[in-house]
DNA sequence: CCGATTTTGTTCTCACGTTCACAAGCTCCT
DNA sequence: AGGAGCTTGTGAACGTGAGAACAAAATCGG
């Protein structure tokens, strides 16, 4: 019967080039997840396999999976390999991206030898540092080259991603840098809160944020069964003594 | 109708010891834009000032602090100082939590001489591989201890936060050391989904999913204009090359 | 003392994300 | 061939978060 099989036109379209970005932080998830299983030499999985495997329930998974496409066999499951590869297609690591990271101290080295980022899809394509003293250091099979080499290569390397591994002070210069010649992502590690123009994406990785994030549900822990001695109000003015609290630079 | 303004029972309910776990996540930007305004000598900052400082739109940060208390002033704005106090109380900052890093490979090396973790309120209370190689190596001012003796650590130094820096393998072991020792909350680096008892809460950090996300939509934005060649079903069965995409473990 | 001005705290509405529940569709067994 | 048994894909209900808009409260100038 009705042979409609007709798209609706208010109906979602899916492949309609608009997958939520709840999704988009998961697929990674699911990649990895897939690899594993691959690894394993697990051909075919289920919704749920898959779902315990990336540490999410099933249902989330089938609908975020839903907008990417019918991947799926009913009563059967996912082709793992298949399925693999649509969603590293689907992220954009089935091609290489160039990528150079800015700031090499100890993060920016850690970040260096971290092989590949821990993933394939992206090549490290250049180190950079304003300070002539790390400039020409060998970190593996790469060398420190000068900040000053930015533009040319960007421009020869066709880098649309950046890491800002800097302390806070620089990492707006970088930023502003970085975006004039020419990348359109970055990913920034230092503790700053960068301002970029529309059309550059912009992601922060924290360490001492999600670190207070864990310490307020941990004061929330022994709070409830142990801290009553909680000051709502120590003194409207003259404050008791700070204890210098908050966003160092750290490095 | 039903003028009903009594409290609704599902009602938010303002002070009841909630606050929105998206507002957790924002308050420790807001403590950082409150010391480097602090630091500058500004004593009093309209919501407008702050929300400019921490990258959001004011209506959001008035909105977080509300669940706070009222600590503003109608028509001035908030005292920097005070704000400062009663986030950093409210996170739970203004006491210093033990922490212990697991896994000095280059990214525990790197945490290890982030000073303090750029930010107090933490203290690295030890630095722990079971690497023989690396225990007793000197880092800044700590040394590197055995893994064994975990336990004994996090007993005697009330230790309730650990970091997990190790590769993907031993990840899980780890972490379930860390659980049975006494750990309540784990800042994870490793590639891999953890799994923890009820009652720890556990956060991630994962670069190589950072970087997927921003290939996604630096994809979207080079695509939309230049890359017609989706290949919508390549081959069913018998794949193109796989091109090795996927959760590495990275050193 | 009063009104103009400023800025907070809160309410309301809308959009987004999650979860449930089930029809559609596939395979396998009899 | 046909029905039983799974598992996907999705519609709908629910919950959380974001933003606009405004009333309440404080200061300041006259």
């Amino acid at each position: 019967m009705t042979p409609a099989r007709s798209r609706r036109p208010g109906a979602p379209t899916r492949t309609e080039r608009g997958i939520p970005e709840a999704t988009v932080a998961r697929l990674p998830v699911y990649l990895r997840a897939l690899t594993a299983l691959s690894d394993s030499g697990i051909a075919t999985a289920s919704s749920e396999d898959l779902a315990t495997a990336a540490g999410v329930n099933s249902a989330k998974l089938r609908k975020d999976l839903s907008y990417l496409g019918s991947y799926g066999t009913r009563g059967v499951g996912y082709d793992v390999e298949y399925l693999r590869y649509q969603i590293a297609r689907e992220i954009g690591v089935t091609q290489d991206w160039a990528v150079v990271i800015v700031g090499i101290g100890n993060l920016g080295h850690a970040l260096a030898n971290y092989s590949g980022f821990g993933t394939r899809g992206f090549r490290i394509v250049a180190l950079l540092d304003a300070d002539p003293q790390l400039v020409g250091e060998r970190i593996g099979d790469m060398v420190v080259r000068d900040f000053a080499e930015l533009e040319e290569i960007v421009a020869a390397d066709r880098v649309s991603i950046g890491v800002i591994t800097t302390p806070a002070g620089p990492a707006q210069e970088v930023c502003d840098r970085l975006v004039a010649a020419g990348v359109t992502s970055i990913l920034n590690f230092a503790p700053v809160v960068l301002s970029v123009p529309d059309g550059v994406d912009i992601r922060k990785v924290d360490l001492s944020i999600e670190l207070q994030i864990l310490a307020y549900h941990e004061q929330r822990k022994s709070g409830e069964a142990a801290l009553p001695q909680v000051p709502e109000l120590p003194a409207i003015n003259g404050l008791p003594e700070l204890p210098s609290v908050g966003g160092g630079v750290g490095a």
